[in-house]
RNA sequence: GGUACCGUGGCCGAGUGGCUAGGCGGUGGUCUGCAAAACCAUAGACAGCGGUUCGAAUCCGCUCGGUACCUCCA
């Protein structure tokens, strides 16, 4: 079967051919680095991350564009207001580049603790104005713009008289004239619906650069349009981001693309869903986010403990990229737990004896990975997998079934390769002292099979309830005792 | 108001015409000095009402409920 993805252009399934195989190009989203990154941030790094491993297991060579947003866009609505890094900036008595400069390590920081590959490129909004000022030049040349006081607006009308805008995003402009709300500043704008190309800085804007039209600074849309065509080309494979975005943002950038170049830029065009608090969208503008370092702390009064960047990656991957995924506390430590098994089941097997032959065939569990992971990357049934596979190793350890040493090795394989390498999991107490604490054990364990020999069971239990207390748990077995932390 | 999506067992969450999803939790059992873990077994579901069909959680219609986008947002 092949890889299929749905294409949030066609609302459909659609069979993934690159236009240049073996490479992929793809562009994602990235953060506005003007505050810690939240749950909703961690959704598409790893949607995209999984995409990103998937398609190099597949033997593509993908170059994975994802943004970082450092170009002050505005608060309010695309005429008024301060810029959003610009406020942070003058609230915090910084240079705007220093606020970016710290958000966007403490990003990276996060994404590192998530286990989320790097981009192959991460280019930067200010690093790019003068291709984006090109672009504008274009779209002008090509009269898709107008000017207006030194900015530069995208004429939707005359464009939607030869393309269609809302084209992704299923709107009609005569909805739109209807529906958008009167909003101060927008004489300007032929149109309400029109979007800034080039936005004319007043003078308490912080960052603006030179351009032909005015001192001012790019629109919003223009940094992804700019960007992906510089390193990706004028089409390209995967367009990748949240929801949230669809509109007005990334149909604005498929009118951009076909303003200034003719045709489509994208693909393909991934969206994934929304994490939600209460049922509710957490998000920056609804005050109801928990960032990242907040979860790892445990310090947010929704929060009834700490959780790990792992717990937060499986609790992702549990649900498919496209369903929206409520937060609460049950559900965190349910899925700490299900991966802790995981991990578990994975220890187990590097103990277990091969032997003479296997009863249960587990080679059929690779083909089924590849088959979730094939149809738009259900990661949940992948998950689901694993833990029927983590059954049947138990049940050998139980004496229950049996594998050969050649199918032992190929169990151990597919979780690395799976577990590992394409869920991007890794077991969080394996970076722990484990050389001391095992030596520890050790002798602990062999004190307290004394005492139960001895018959001292005051003191067998003693020994279990204090280390109990430290999170380490005994589990005797017939084969005597392991421990696990808890 | 417009557009789109969703409503699955105590909780989370796949599936989308006939075949066990899975996890957490529950119950019974095996094991055990006890407990935990593990294993075995087991209960419990497709919002409601109609329709299509030999057969629907899955398709169609209506009703109810919810969410997202239409302003920056991942």
């Amino acid at each position: 079967m092949p890889l299929t993805i749905y294409n949030t252009l066609n609302r459909k399934k659609e069979i993934f051919e690159p236009l240049k195989a073996p490479h992929v190009g793809m562009y994602v989203c990235g953060p506005t680095v003007y505050g810690d990154a939240h749950l909703g941030h961690a959704r598409p790094a790893i949607t995209f991350d999984i995409v990103f491993r998937f398609l190099m297991h597949l033997g593509y060579k993908v170059r994975y564009v994802r943004n970082i947003t450092d170009v002050g866009h505005l608060v309010n609505d695309a005429d008024e207001g301060e810029d959003k890094i610009g406020k942070k900036a003058r609230l915090e008595q910084l240079e705007p580049m220093e606020v970016v400069k710290y958000y966007t390590d403490r990003y990276h920081a996060n994404m590192d603790q998530l286990n989320v590959l790097h981009p192959s490129i991460e280019p930067t909004a200010s690093g790019h104005i003068i291709e984006q000022i090109e672009m504008v030049g274009k779209i002008i040349e090509n009269g898709f713009a107008y000017q207006a006081e030194g900015s530069v607006y995208f004429d939707v009308e005359k464009y939607n008289k030869i393309h269609r805008y809302g084209k992704l995003s299923g709107r009609k402009i005569e909805e739109l004239r209807e529906n958008t709300r009167e909003l101060a500043g927008q004489e300007q704008k032929r149109n309400s619906f029109d979007f800034a190309l080039w936005k004319k800085a007043d003078p308490a804007h912080l960052m603006h650069w030179p351009s032909p039209w005015s001192e001012g600074f790019p629109g919003w849309h223009m940094e992804c349009s700019a960007m992906g065509a510089k390193y990706l080309g004028e089409t390209f494979d995967i367009h990748g981001g949240g929801m949230d975005l669809l509109f007005p943002h990334h149909e604005s950038e498929i009118a951009q693309a076909n303003a200034a170049n003719g045709h489509d830029a994208v693909k393909y065009w991934m969206h994934n869903n929304m994490i939600t608090v209460d049922g509710q969208k957490m998000g920056k503008s609804l005050n109801n986010f928990i960032t990242l370092n907040e979860f790892f702390s445990g310090k947010h009064e929704k929060l009834k403990r700490a959780y790990s960047p792992m717990t937060i990656r499986f609790f992702i991957l549990q649900a498919h990229y496209r369903s929206t995924v409520d937060f609460s506390n049950d559900a965190l430590q349910a899925a700490e737990k299900g991966m802790k098994k995981l991990f578990e089941t994975v220890k187990l097997i590097g103990r277990l004896q091969a032997g003479g032959g296997s009863s249960i065939d587990v080679r059929p569990f690779e083909e089924l990975c590849i088959q979730a992971m094939e149809d738009d990357f259900n990661t949940p049934i992948v998950i689901a997998h694993l833990f029927e596979l983590s059954k049947i190793i138990n049940q050998i350890n139980d004496g229950k079934a049996t594998l050969s040493a050649d199918d032992l090795e190929f169990v151990k394989n597919l979780y690395q390769t799976w577990l590992n390498d394409l869920l991007g999991l890794r077991d969080e107490k394996d970076e722990d002292d484990s050389q001391v604490i095992e030596s520890l054990m050790e002798t602990i364990l062999a004190l307290r099979k004394e005492a139960k020999l001895n018959k001292d069971y005051a003191t067998a239990d003693r020994i279990r309830d204090a280390l109990s207390k430290i999170n380490i748990e005994i589990k005797d077995t017939r084969d005597g005792a392991e421990w696990v932390f808890k």
